[in-house]
DNA sequence: CTCCATTCGGCAAACGTTTGCAACAGCTTA
DNA sequence: TAAGCTGTTGCAAACGTTTGCCGAATGGAG
């Protein structure tokens, strides 16, 4: 059916290895058979077969993405730098979703396992033993996650955790919520860490609510427990939850962010969109793919198992405003940006 | 390295066509060998080398399923649904970005023909030949196009946007504009078509604004364009752009829906989310993904070539009310509408 | 005790490539 | 003229499976 190397060889009068040679090492082969076999080849339609290719060179030249769910905006930006700078380098991204199951997850990457020369690991939900076991049948690089001994790239969610609590006492709050993430998640015990600190430094209280799977129908369904605890600013595990939150709240005709102020973290696209515009962690997402295909192809080469920390921002929008503590300074401030507008 | 059939069958004392025989052919071996066989590789951690298989057995079970964008909320969806699908026929999705650009795209289809049994090529932005051309190299499911020949499943934009026309029509609307989506989509000529027809036919105005980039940015930036048509209502080619309009708008202080009618196309999870709620055409984008699933499985038993059109409906939110010449009963319906909220 | 049917498992070829080795031609060098 | 390169090509084994074919073992029927 398929046009092989061996129909090549026998339309272009060499043998099979000759037209192996042409497409795998060309300064072996004589220019003049060289454009014989790239004509008759082109002509024929023949493409190598990477599956037989893989098969004895033990490379398949394809790498592996696994990701909670691919329908939470946070991670295409991921995704398709992943993709584009791995295309350059010749290599081809399979994408899965696990659908935040742990399970699929460590059943995703032994069934990947031998298709391609790498996984990437994207905000698992594995525990640590599960990981490392995997480890052991494929190459893995894991995003959003430290683990010791392993190569990852993490974004530095706690820093922006922390800038994020100093930005909300600044304007005056003394008793935050922190909407907390989904149970597994490294990323929701970093920001839990860093916010409670950083909260219990300044004399301020910090309320953890949840876990939450990290949709807005979770943050929705916050609102009233947020609302009890008496607290004027909360900080969500990502900005889904904060969104969907801040659309109860509205709907509850709680002002935001005169009664109550909200932060996300991710910057998603959609946080610029609702109204009041979230205020947000800035993640870098796509440096953070890019980094991820660079350090799984050099993996091959030695083995050095660095692990990345990119930083995060803080992006103040409209969804955090003075609180009842507020400095005459922060409240001035406040005016003087809306007087801008 | 990594542990093949031979090391199963030489520590299980058997011969090699026995252990393939206990994975791809369990009832042609004695139970108890099977069980023996089992255990061996358990402890050994054996795993079926699937591209092995594939060179032999012809089948790969892997779908590829090739996308526009994959940052556009309208695919994650129809990604998951094929995903979950797939799987539990004991099929692997690989999923790839284009970019938007034919070219990736032609190039993505042929580096995958080898590696799966079909692929899934969802709103393809590539002429009708390529496709056909392709065709020929690998089995393919075409979603949101129509190509006569080629199996397809549809979703039934014309209808949407036809019943979204006589909805602004109903509301009193004649001067109408439809914001165009990108050259190349089939889905575009669909809807521009069926929304002309429907407008002409009861004597309204519709001007057509475009092509554009199906993205918020390229709503957002048609604004002014929209405003100077003078048209009271707008049909946008998805939701992702009649969000940005919607937003440049409000940013001029055009009340929407009091000044301008919006309506958008796909129902993508953020249309609920934007105020005022955008009134959509909803997209069965899951059973989409389903049905081309099936239908690209189905192909190789007999090589029927099936198209399927799905049916979409209308989702009357807030980002729509009454126009001009609208009748009494339509305001009449509006204020109802607001009360009973 | 023989014959036949059935079940089980081994043998070896095949899938489409890559690659170490060897053969050969045409040179250059001494 | 022999020896030694260099550049080009062919040969054949290997990668990890599947599968058609055949022989061995078992058991029941006659």
């Amino acid at each position: 059916m398929a046009v092989t190397i061996r129909d090549v060889a026998r339309a272009s009068g060499v043998h099979i290895s000759t037209v192996s040679r042409t497409f795998s090492a060309p300064h072996l082969v004589n220019p003049e058979t060289r454009s014989r076999v790239l004509a008759t080849a082109e002509q024929l339609g023949y493409r190598p077969n990477r599956a037989a290719r893989a098969l004895i060179t033990g490379r398949t030249h394809n790498i592996g993405l696994i990701v909670a769910d691919i329908a939470n905006p946070f991670f295409p930006p991921l995704i398709k730098a992943a993709e584009t700078h791995a295309r350059r380098r010749d290599y081809h991204v399979f994408v899965a979703d696990t659908d935040e199951d742990p399970i699929v997850e460590s059943d995703l990457v032994q069934a990947l396992a031998k298709q391609v020369d790498g996984i990437l690991l994207c905000s698992p939900r594995m525990s640590d033993d599960q990981i490392e076991q995997l480890r052991r049948e494929v190459p893995l690089v894991v995003i959003n996650r430290m683990i010791t001994g392993l190569p990852a790239v993490v974004m530095d969610v706690g820093q922006g955790a922390r800038e994020a609590v100093r930005h909300l006492l600044g304007l005056g709050h003394r008793h935050l919520v922190y909407l907390a993430g989904p149970r597994g998640s490294w990323t929701n015990r970093e920001i839990r860490r860093a916010a409670g600190a950083t909260a219990r430094t300044a004399g301020a209280d910090l309320t953890v609510l949840g876990p939450n799977q990290p949709v807005e129908e979770a943050g929705a369904a916050a609102a009233e427990a947020v609302l009890a605890t008496g607290a004027t600013a909360v900080l969500a595990y990502n900005d889904l939850m904060a969104i969907g939150l801040l659309q109860a709240l509205q709907d509850r005709g709680v002002d935001i962010p005169g009664q109550v102020s909200v932060v996300g973290i991710d910057d998603i696209a959609y946080s610029g969109l609702v109204r009041p515009r979230l205020t947000t962690v800035a993640n870098p997402t796509a440096a953070a793919g890019r980094t991820a295909v660079d350090m799984l192809l050099q993996q091959g080469d030695d083995g050095a198992t660095g692990q990345v920390t990119l930083r995060t921002d803080l992006i103040i929008r409209n969804s955090t405003g003075p609180g009842p503590y507020a400095p005459a300074v922060a409240i001035a401030a406040e005016v003087a940006a809306h007087v801008k507008e």
